[in-house]
DNA sequence: AAAATATTGTCAATGATTTGGCAATATATG
DNA sequence: CATATATTGCCAAATCATTGACAATATTTT
């Protein structure tokens, strides 16, 4: 159905979706595309165009309703399942995310942690224990987990990622500074921090470049 | 100089310096393009033409040095400069992020950390104690501070964006879920995990919807 | 209820990015 | 050292993404 969107226009969405919760927080009932192109500083032809890559939910002379906007694009990016997750990797990154309540509003349930570190394992993060990583493969198989998340370092995480795949894992949010080759029917999101910092440090030097006398 | 180079040519960069890197580590001496692209799984034609933009690294018949093109990518993305870099946000991410030991390798040194929890005061991360809020501004002005990490809530982001700005800062890597409204000579790069983990939910859904009979 | 105004959805034009092809030129081979 | 082979740098073509324009159609005003 919506087979071939493109990942530009689903990059999008969740910013849209930001400043369409902002406008509910302050009660505003409708919008144009030309109003909100003016807020997130883009234009006005990229939203309407993005939105039609779903269908209409806007109405020609009135634009579109906050509510309904912002309920759709719900739908488009999922939101409106729940998903299980767990954490694989409970250092501070690992804590950090599994701490989050937001991702709970949203409907991303923490299962379990998981870690090596025997002094780690048995703590508790939000009520969820960190088990030992013996535990995962029964933990995978046996629960309905959607979502692996890797906050382990690069050196573990190839083997982890083919125990969870091979365990029936769907879905890995990769932290780990590698890229993970996994069957087509698993989806990867990765973040990459440390090419994003080093995004930082090219911005950097170029402004310094392009501006010393 | 290298004044309108694409911000998707510069995203591939760091992806090309984690390859070369661990082909340095095997002691490979030369790669060429094509060999590249099959373990990247790039086509040939975009490592050579992302290369290009910068000036010609490889030799006809011959390839690329892998030590030469590695230094000249590190050189491109501002990595051997030295950043000074304080965390303003001393939670788990801030000390996940504080405590990743890659980044000062890379020439990342974390000078300070802030937080206005005074639980958290006069805690340390490797060395470096978090300091009250108070100190922020002084220690900016004064200290030559080239990055500052933002990991606090979006509540008080822009607010504390504004007093960095203020006090001179250049660069921020922005973990807060919103957008920063700085002048144009101030560097943000943002990290929205939670745009990433919706996008995850959308490709799950997606291939679900597509998927299913 | 007619006229004026607003705003979408969509098409066409433009702009940007990626890919394919190949001349030029290096290395490797016999 | 001449010939065969490899491979870049670059150009042109193809693809993809963004923007601008406007008919269609709703809302708002008088």
């Amino acid at each position: 159905m919506d087979k071939d969107i493109s990942q530009a226009v689903i990059s999008r969405l969740p910013r849209y979706l930001r400043y369409l919760g902002e406008l509910k927080d302050k009660n505003v009932e409708r919008i144009s595309s030309s109003e909100l192109s003016v807020l997130m500083k883009v234009t006005a032809s990229q939203i309407r165009q993005d939105l039609n890559n779903f269908g209409g939910f806007g109405q020609q002379g009135y634009g579109y309703n906050v509510d309904y906007l912002y309920s759709e694009i719900s739908k488009i990016l999922g939101l409106e399942h729940q998903y299980n997750f767990i954490i694989i990797g409970a250092g501070n990154l690992g804590k950090a995310l599994g701490g989050y309540l937001n991702f709970e509003k949203r409907g991303f349930i923490l299962k379990g942690m998981f870690d090596k570190n025997p002094d780690l394992i048995g703590t508790q993060v939000r009520g969820v224990k960190v088990m030992p990583m013996e535990e995962l493969p029964e933990f995978v198989r046996s629960g309905n987990i959607d979502i692996a998340v890797l906050t382990i370092p690069k050196e573990g995480a190839v083997l982890v990622a083919k125990i969870l795949v091979d365990n029936g894992i769907r879905a890995i949010w990769n932290f780990a500074h590698v890229d993970l080759d996994v069957p087509e029917y698993v989806q990867v999101e990765n973040v990459h921090l440390s090419d994003s910092l080093m995004k930082l440090s090219y911005n950097i030097s170029s402004y310094n470049e392009n501006h010393k006398e």
